[in-house]
DNA sequence: TCCCTATAATTAGGATACGAACTATTAGGA
DNA sequence: TCCTAATAGTTCGTATCCTAATTATAGGGA
């Protein structure tokens, strides 16, 4: 890999604690990530931006707090990359005629016909991890999710 | 939870693809990030310098780029929170004696005594995933390190 | 020795990402 | 109805995070 991130094993969470498991979920995130970036390069699209487009591909026409929510982050960070998304011309800003204080994103032409040239990253990242097998993914979806509602037990 | 932060499904990955795991990795590294977030809060700290101190308590006077390879991310961003730490009074610069290229990082009086006040995050994730079990994270140790390693093979 | 390459850290520029404060609108209760 | 609280999106300030380019030093081969 050509790129600045290079990882090493971590300090020395003790095995099967959270703090490990969160130190390695860090650690695949950001290589998955760096992946992603390479799978679009030359693209002038980011993956946030790709996923926000991913999203809007699926179902368009969505608000920012349901765009939020799906990228699990705060209501400002949708706000600046559809800002860029914007200027690209990919998206427009649309009222929402049921609620005036919403704003709907919607694609544009351009953002929906890129659909068809970018490439799929879902395929790119499946073929870059060819040592897993299919029954360990599926086991480690099962067990995020786990931790994952656990998580969401937290936020009240 | 008080925060910006809600997280519902995200896109209709096929299961037990590497996007969908990577979705779901993305999304509970941001919750757990944000536990960090408040299980330090009113230190003055934030998840990564937390972290880069950690490292030292560790082992005290490293180098950027091990620093960086820990935190498996770029020199460039270990720059920047050293020199947040820097100005906080929690670390200096010294050269290495070995390398006159390299830099060590080395913590402070008050650098290393703040490891005694600092709250323990690891036992403050732990106590927040009490749905999980240990072997559940043992298991999801050990998918994540089997991902990582495939992912580790790209790197060339 | 000289040169070429690799490595260490920095800088600059742009894109996330967060919380807090703000405006506008909606919803619910007295 | 009126008032208060909740919600939607934005803005501001700060911190991460990356890439690419830069400077300085180290190392290896002719």
């Amino acid at each position: 890999m050509n790129s600045e991130l290079y990882c090493s094993p971590g300090p020395e969470y003790e095995a099967g604690s959270v703090s490990e498991v969160f130190q390695l979920i860090d650690q695949v995130g950001k290589k998955l990530k760096q992946l992603q970036r390479q799978g679009i390069r030359g693209e002038d699209l980011t993956p946030s931006q790709y996923y926000i487009l991913s999203l809007l591909w699926e179902e368009d026409e969505r608000e920012f707090h349901q765009l939020a929510s799906a990228c699990c982050c705060a209501r400002s960070t949708i706000t600046g990359i559809v800002d860029t998304l914007e200027k690209k011309g990919l998206v427009t800003r649309e009222p929402n005629p049921h609620d005036r204080r919403s704003i709907l994103v919607k694609l544009t032409e351009r953002g929906r016909t890129l659909k068809d040239s970018a490439p799929n990253l879902g395929k790119v990242l499946n073929g870059c991890c060819t040592g897993i097998t299919p029954e360990d993914l599926r086991q480690l979806s099962q067990l995020l999710k786990k931790l994952d509602s656990d998580l969401s037990y937290q936020e009240e």
